[in-house]
DNA sequence: TGAAATCCCATGATATCCCATACTATCCCG
DNA sequence: CGGGATAGTATGGGATATCATGGGATTTCA
């Protein structure tokens, strides 16, 4: 790889909204990878590019807040976009200690070896269903981890939905219009 | 061979909206190529042109959301578009999940080769039924990668529909006019 | 001291790089 | 106007690097 050590990384193209989203390079495709006798699994190197340019040599793990079969993952930087939004509640409301105790109580940090996998703990792999397989799935900011026939599943329903969600993809400057009132 | 991708060029025209924000370089043409053992096809360079134009060395691709059998394809700029439509839509919502799920999570970066080829990810392939050739054709800010034979089934009916459509296109200002009127 | 987690190395599969070749459209010059 | 030279492009194959994965050895902590 010519002058790639992780941190030029995929994209890093110019321009763009990838600033306006927070800066933050997009975790993107989808992996399936095994789950060894010893519970590590291979995080997919194009993740481990970007948690490292994060400066985190490793991920952040936490339930979803759904209740999903599905561990979400992520690195610092979104890691830390969780503990602005969070601060920005009632310090003592029930609301942000209930967020907070699955945000910060269930979340993990888990450092690469030095082949770049994780152990994924129990509490999180049994929630989600997970045994010998993991799906790993981009989702910008953040990724998902899934079982993957559960992900296929899931995709499945999503695919049969999106068709109708097209519509709600607007350009920019269509959408201050509409905003605005005009009409 | 219709429209005569060559003399459509790679459209730098004088005045031409290549440096504006929102003017793109046009995706045009149609290009059919093999995929070799490796899996490898090359890109049309027409359209290698403007990706790396816009400052990234390679493709991205994503299913299309209407389900049909087709691979998208587009360069940065129409990537940070999406993410931007993206960003737009409520933090958590279920809509803006979905769509992260297949506009992220079925979405590769793919980068060129020496020769100007990329390498498409078995999961886009499968759902697009490409085998051993695909169908390259310009559809403006972007392009789609079609099976041949689809693309030619696909394109028949097209063009038994678009006749009627042809009164849809109408200039900016007569756009404007009727905007402020009617409704 | 024992179980579990971590480190380290080996291996196979896959993707990437690099070079060679055939073809085609363009250009140049007679 | 024609024909040969030339550059750009698509394609094929061998060599090389990267990545996922398995297993042994060592450390850590209860």
């Amino acid at each position: 790889m010519p002058g790639d050590p992780a941190g030029a990384a995929a994209g890093n193209w110019p321009g763009g909204a990838g600033d306006e989203v927070g800066g933050m390079e997009s975790f993107r495709g989808r992996y399936t990878n095994k789950i060894d006798a010893k519970g590590r699994v291979s995080v997919p190197a194009k993740f481990r590019a970007i948690t490292t340019a994060q400066g985190f040599n490793g991920i952040v793990c936490f339930p979803s807040l759904k209740g999903a079969s599905v561990i979400e993952g992520c690195g610092p930087e979104f890691s830390n976009l969780i503990d602005e939004m969070l601060a920005q509640l009632a310090p003592f409301s029930d609301e942000r200690e209930e967020l907070a105790m699955v945000l910060h109580g269930n979340a993990w940090e888990l450092m690469f070896d030095a082949d770049g996998r994780v152990v994924l703990p129990e509490e999180l792999r049994e929630r989600a269903g997970i045994a010998t397989e993991v799906t790993f799935v981009g989702m910008g900011q953040r990724f998902q981890i899934w079982e993957p026939r559960a992900y296929e599943a899931h995709y499945e329903q999503v695919m049969k939905k999106v068709g109708s969600l097209s519509d709600l993809l607007k350009p920019p400057a269509q959408m201050a219009r509409e905003r605005g009132g005009a009409s």
